[in-house]
DNA sequence: TGTCTGATCTTGGTATACCATAAGATGACA
DNA sequence: TGTCATCTTATGGTATACCAAGATCAGACA
């Protein structure tokens, strides 16, 4: 029954706490709040997060299944560490991913999805213009949303969002990096050019420049700070 | 509760009772035992598995994350369903990264790799011969296993795997499928060969020949079975 | 004195009981 | 007969208790 009572209040109930739980969570280890292989204890997680253990356990069991947080026998959870060569993989596969829906979508793409990308690419161009790192962050996925979803290919986008995941230090650390800045919005420009122009080999292309440029900076910076 | 098999096994269980619970689970449901769209009530569960909620709920958490279960905002979880525009996409980026992986085999295949992979082979051939379908996922999974594990790509493996449990209905049919049996096993000859060969190209081809086959007779089974 | 043992603490794993809420089923009453 | 209140069921969420395993440290014994 729904009442004035619920309109005034909250809009906050479609989540359940759980996942209320899972995004700050999430968010803590994407933004470096919880460093790279710091332990997750059970009990100062519920202290900290004002909730049970089930929530917790729960949260940690899809943390794990995410990639972002792994379980040592006996020894409990622990944030994931990345090291070059699963980093690499990641790089890999994403590549694989991306080519192909840039790919698609330059071949499918319709008046609608251009307005959108090219939306996309100004979301992009005035978060560097901002400097905001997690802005950028953002932008630059809901600029790669766009290409995949409007090529259909929903579950890989699930894939790379999760791969994106696991990556997320790096990333972050991609996205600020200043040449990156300078040859990046280049580099976005170049995709979306060639999906506007229904280019697919030029579209994949552009992608593959573009995360070659990302891997290659990503492997500098772990190898810089793994030493 | 325990089977015969476990006997041989070790008296200590490194297994904890969730990753018990969840290959059981995860077997119920890739089987068919669990119908696909079909209500999985935790209290029920609990019952039928003799664990308390607290894995039970863990191990939804953890399906639900590999896609193998869906949960409905107040109605709780079910085995997740599959349409064909969702397979499709599965069996796409099975596809880039089977090639790829394939492609990597070949092209740094050792004497050692050639040797897990012919043995691999003739696993299928035999599962062939005793005509089991799960014998026969077995053995291709296997298979499939050496062509990643050997190109290094671990976290491929993990995708393809966790895409295969989505599909595995599917893929149970179509491996049971006559015609497939027939073609599959030269198929799987030609990826071998074309590894043992040290041929990219010829393997990334076979890949895909073999995918596109398994792909067209899963549409054909998932429509006929849709009307 | 050195080592071994055992008590204790922490943490993870498991089980159970309890409450609140939402949705569907059921039955009573106008 | 139709509507509404209630009842049941199942879930989300919480708290708690118990046990097992590993670590740590102190004390006892050779």
């Amino acid at each position: 029954m729904m009442t004035a009572h619920d309109d005034l209040k909250i809009e906050q109930m479609p989540q359940t706490l759980r996942e209320i739980v899972l995004g700050r969570m999430r968010g803590a280890i994407l933004s470096g709040r919880f460093a790279s292989g710091e332990r997750l204890v059970e009990r100062t997680l519920c202290d900290q997060l004002g909730v049970s253990r089930s929530v917790v356990r729960e949260v940690i069991r899809i943390l794990e299944a995410e990639g972002l947080v792994e379980t040592m026998p006996n020894r409990g959870p622990m944030v994931a560490t990345l090291d070059w060569q699963r980093a690499k993989q990641i790089y890999d596969i994403r590549l694989l991913l991306e080519q192909s829906a840039a790919c698609a979508c330059a071949e499918m793409a319709d008046a609608v999805t251009k307005a959108k990308l090219t939306e996309a690419l100004q979301g992009i161009a005035s978060a560097f213009a901002s400097g905001q790192s997690l802005t950028l962050a953002e932008a630059t996925t809901g600029f790669y949303e766009v290409i995949f979803r409007s090529a259909g290919q929903d579950i890989a986008w699930e894939i790379v969002q999760r791969l994106n995941g696991r990556i997320s230090r790096l990333r972050a650390l991609t996205l600020a990096t200043k040449e990156r800045n300078v040859s990046g919005l280049a580099r976005m420009t170049r995709i979306h050019d060639a999906i506007l122009a229904n280019h697919p080999e030029a579209a994949a292309q552009a992608v593959r420049d573009h995360l070659t440029e990302a891997a290659s900076i990503a492997e500098r910076l772990l190898k810089a700070e793994g030493t």
